[in-house]
DNA sequence: AGCGTTACAGCAAGCGCTTTCTATCTCTGA
DNA sequence: TCAGAGATAGAAAGCGCTTGCTGTAACGCT
């Protein structure tokens, strides 16, 4: 029924060995013999059996990119990038490779159930994008499954997340803290001395380097936090919008609201324009990504620029072992405060 | 090195035909067997080898999913929802399924790639989310791709696609040219007699279908069409203030924009407020597809919501033939037309 | 008690490809 | 002209798992 290297090799007249050669395009083959090879193969309509070819090399071209949310711009940006440079098709030559996204939707347990599927696919590679748990027994499984991966020989890259300890993954981590800083500074620059903030889900590592870079600034200039000014929600517009709504009951002489992400902000701002009140002569609002969405906003949010898609292209080359892991194997990548219309001087 | 089903076998003191049969939970097996086989896998820490199992069993838990662009949330949240269907992790009981996505960034070359790569693997089946090339070549390439992965027992379904003819694939097609239609009949109820029309790239059918239902509800009411009204361009806002722009200098006295999606809307809204015109006093905007942020632009957009998260996990579930397909292999789904703020009834 | 069933478990034959080792030929230099 | 090097091609041994078929007890029934 389905046509089989032998097949290939009988019409060629060759024998399989042969015929591998010359589809694996190492070892030398003869050019007569090649090109006789590739036409049998053409004609015969031949595709390679994937599970086969891994199996006895033991190796396959699997690479696997993980993902939070994979309906956010986010992480959807970071894989494009990540899979364009693993080469799927259409990048450049050599190992033609299945670049495949997973979904884990911000679950454990589906994290951990997609890493064990592709080490049973033997992956080539593995990258991993975004904010980890911060739960230690899922931090713990997480180090050893990665461990496992890289003894295994799967490369493991880290994109947007910190460091794993005691693993051999290289980390391209975001510089969550410093952006935080840099943009509750901004604010309290601006004169804001009592901002709101809308925190990520708790127990994730970009929740709270966001969060701790928000209080630094703060703590630096001599603002007494009130408790009352966070809120924890999830990364997405809704939680923006009733967050923002709980932080206007709690506390309505807020000058600014600072939202975990691009989203959230946005629904802040419809939270703040449905209680009538107009941004930034009211209050400000900043952002964190720069979506591309974000210059659109009315007016256009302030926010920090994360460079996702140069990050993810880095991860991916580096798992595909086509570039220089940083030194050390952990590299910072920093993000630039996008100063726009939507954070101004605050009402006297 | 690695640890083998016969390892487990012999610890647990049983033959690997055995162990194979409980951790496929076919074929009957004592409960003690049984047990005694997990405490072994358990103690071993071992992992099926995916392609070795793949090639005796002659197929494999992978599941393709093919989208233009992950970057964009319209692509994301489909394939979010399929592959929450798929199960890959965290689905329900049954079979374990890899459920991947692939970025074809909308090359035909990749997306025939991509589907030999997935041939190769033997997947268990295929999703194709969006529209498709209009390319007569392509089309045939693709079709004779698709018939071969249905011959080899892939199951195909087309998400947000057009039907494949002389193909086995079941299709859940979006009625582009309905919900473009209305929403243009919406804007021609407003009184809007001079509309411009931002349309995506050519060649695509989504793009076709769409502006065919525009220039259909023109017709309909005896607008005659002026070819200066249509601009093309890529689905991003980039391209949709550029195109507004364009359209602005073509034509000064057009008093809506009609654009291909929601992205594209957003751009048109930024050029146009640049341009000091007001939305939609000056000129109304419309969107399509009605992304999660659409709602938050000021003013909100008027859509067509595309019910993406529903079709994508039908698609799923039929792809893991979990529900029956459509009568004929062919439903449309149609969207619904959200009016919102940023249309408005012609200035005088 | 005797026989047909039923319920498990094991044997062994592949699945289709890669790769080491070996065999064959053709050159090259002396 | 001939040994030795170099270039190709083939034979065959797996890679780790699934599964049809073959036992072999234990069980139920008359």
């Amino acid at each position: 029924m389905t046509v089989t290297l032998a097949d290939v090799a009988a019409r060629a007249q060759v024998s399989p060995a042969t015929v591998s050669r010359v589809l694996n395009g190492n070892y030398p083959v003869a050019a007569s013999t090649r090109e006789r090879v590739l036409r049998a193969v053409d004609e015969l309509d031949y595709v390679l059996n994937g599970p086969a070819s891994s199996l006895a090399a033991a190796t396959s071209d699997l690479v696997g990119i993980l993902v939070n949310d994979i309906a956010d711009p986010f992480f959807g940006i970071m894989a494009g990038a990540i899979q364009s440079e693993i080469g799927g098709p259409g990048g450049r030559a050599g190992g033609e490779r299945l670049g495949v996204v997973c979904n884990t939707g911000g679950s454990p347990e589906r994290e951990l159930t997609y890493l064990t599927l592709l080490q049973r696919q033997r992956a080539a590679a593995v990258v991993l994008t975004g904010g980890a748990m911060e739960d230690a027994a899922h931090q713990a499984a997480m180090s050893s499954k990665l461990r496992k991966l890289a003894d295994a020989g799967t490369r493991v890259v880290l994109c947007g997340r910190p460091p794993a300890p005691e693993t051999a993954a290289i980390a391209l981590t975001f510089d969550n803290r410093g952006g935080g800083k840099e943009l509750t500074e901004h604010l309290i620059g601006l004169g804001h001395r009592r901002l709101g903030y809308i925190a990520g889900p708790e127990e994730r590592t970009t929740t709270r380097h966001r969060l701790e870079g928000h209080r630094a600034a703060l703590e630096a200039h001599g603002i007494a936090e009130d408790p009352r000014w966070t809120v924890h929600g999830r990364y997405d517009r809704r939680a923006g919008y009733e967050a923002t709504l709980e932080l206007l009951r709690r506390d309505p002489s807020l000058t600014a609201v600072v939202a975990a992400n691009d989203s959230v902000a946005l629904g802040a701002c419809a939270a703040l324009r449905d209680s009538g009140l107009r941004i930034p002569e009211d209050v400000s609002v900043a952002g964190f990504d720069d979506l591309p969405f974000s210059i659109d906003a009315v007016p256009a949010l302030t926010t920090v620029r994360l460079p996702l898609a140069e990050a993810g292209a880095r991860a991916g080359r580096i798992a595909m072992g086509r570039e220089e892991p940083p030194p050390g194997g952990i590299a910072t990548v920093r993000g630039e405060l996008m100063v726009r219309g939507s954070s101004g001087v605050p009402r006297a």
